[in-house]
DNA sequence: AAATAGCCCAACCGCGCACAT
DNA sequence: GATGTGCGCGGTTGGGCTATT
């Protein structure tokens, strides 16, 4: 509704922050928590807005910040979550400790956004900038699914985050009240009482389900999810574009094994159009998704997740997509040939089964280690 | 050594949501 | 229900730094 108005009183400094501001605000923050932002340059003696003392707070001076080059695996978990969830920094940061949605804005915007665009990739769509694949009525199916289940997704990350956010400011409040312990007993049982069971994601508890324990047409029991797909309350419009549909028939560091070595001394550009000749040819691609025995309305099972031989194609599209960024990133130019168009029963079917499963299962706990799992952090 | 280009990132801007009145 | 306020989010900018010419 309203645009803040804070920011419109004139005489407030803008720019650089100076290192007396940042020990101000620090010192106020340390002693007092924020409490309301827009209340608080006034009582720290600063002449700034609410709105650039929250910025510099959360992106700078908070103590719990993790500053300098982001970690592999980090790059990895970055890529993977744009991949679900597209621009929604924050809940993509969320799951990186630490790290503030600005940052990670900032890495992907200069780094990994460049990286897919120099592999022909739009960073928006994670689609082969020329994308010669054919929509065949399975796949169009298949990609309004997979929509529906990262729209899913993305609003229980949203909630996540939001819990995570109430949590941290209850916190806060409860640290800056004076409060008899009973009271603060009271307050702290109510505001950061212990989590429901783990918000995780529904696509990854039923993947878990399957990988630990597969069962013939059966909901995932024991996770409390698994059985209910009632609609989220968010009305978020998830656009399907930021699906990684059609990248990974065949690509993947590890799906090496299959290739010739003298692949390997390819130059990016040639993998790339290896790949999409590959992609092209792809048997599975087009099989994967008639496969696809998920209903939008039921419920997802780890038989929901599958083809009919047990192979995970939603899985497949991750896996290879997030291996070849983070190949490159590596600078290795091997091929990713490996996962040949009629590798369900190829040399790599088992291997693939095995990484996927490796792949969510790190992305499983990745989720389920997130601050959401912790009343106070 | 100077000029230019490109990179990086802190900070700003504007929008939209949630909530209060 | 309409309006105002506070806040958070994502997109964008601008200036410092480094590399290249």
């Amino acid at each position: 509704m309203g645009r803040s108005p804070c920011c419109e009183n004139l005489g407030l400094k803008k720019g650089p922050w100076t290192p007396g501001e940042d020990q101000k605000l620090l010192a106020y923050i340390e002693e007092f928590g924020h409490g309301s932002w827009r209340a608080l340059p006034a009582k720290a003696g600063l002449k700034r807005c609410g709105k650039s003392c929250r910025l510099r707070w959360t992106n700078y001076l908070r103590p719990d910040i993790k500053r300098g080059k982001f970690t592999s695996q980090e790059e990895q978990t970055i890529i993977q979550l744009h991949a679900l969830l597209g621009n929604r920094w924050s809940a993509i940061a969320t799951h990186l400790p630490k790290r503030t949605d600005n940052e990670i804005k900032n890495f992907w915007n200069t780094h990994l956004k460049k990286r897919l665009a120099k592999m022909g990739i739009d960073p928006v769509t994670h689609k082969p900038k020329s994308d010669t694949l054919s929509v065949v009525d399975g796949q169009s199916k298949y990609e309004a699914n997979l929509s529906h289940m990262a729209q899913w997704e993305s609003a229980r990350l949203e909630a996540e985050a939001r819990l995570v956010k109430e949590s941290k400011s209850r916190w806060n409040s409860f640290q800056n009240d004076q409060l008899s312990p009973s009271e603060s007993a009271q307050l702290l049982n109510k505001w950061v009482a212990p989590p429901a069971p783990p918000l995780s994601l529904d696509i990854l508890n039923a993947w878990q389900g399957f990988s630990s324990k597969p069962s013939k047409g059966g909901v995932i029991s024991g996770t409390g999810y698994g059985h209910d797909l009632a609609s989220p309350t968010s009305t978020l419009t998830f656009s399907e574009n930021v699906l990684p549909i059609p990248l990974t028939v065949g690509i993947g560091k590890n799906s090496s094994t299959c290739d010739d070595e003298n692949v390997k001394e390819e130059n990016e550009e040639e993998d790339w159009r290896s790949c999409k000749e590959r992609m092209e040819n792809s048997i599975t691609f087009t099989t994967g998704f008639h496969d696809m025995a998920f209903s939008m309305e039921g419920s997802w099972t780890p038989e929901s997740l599958t083809t009919g031989n047990g192979h995970v194609p939603v899985l497949d599209l991750m896996e290879g997509f997030t291996d070849l960024l983070l190949d490159n990133s590596n600078n290795h130019s091997s091929s990713y040939s490996g996962r040949d168009s009629d590798n369900a029963g190829g040399c790599s079917g088992r291997d693939d089964y095995e990484e996927n499963k490796n792949y969510w299962n790190n992305i499983l706990n990745l989720v389920n280690s997130s601050p959401t799992g912790s009343p106070f952090f």
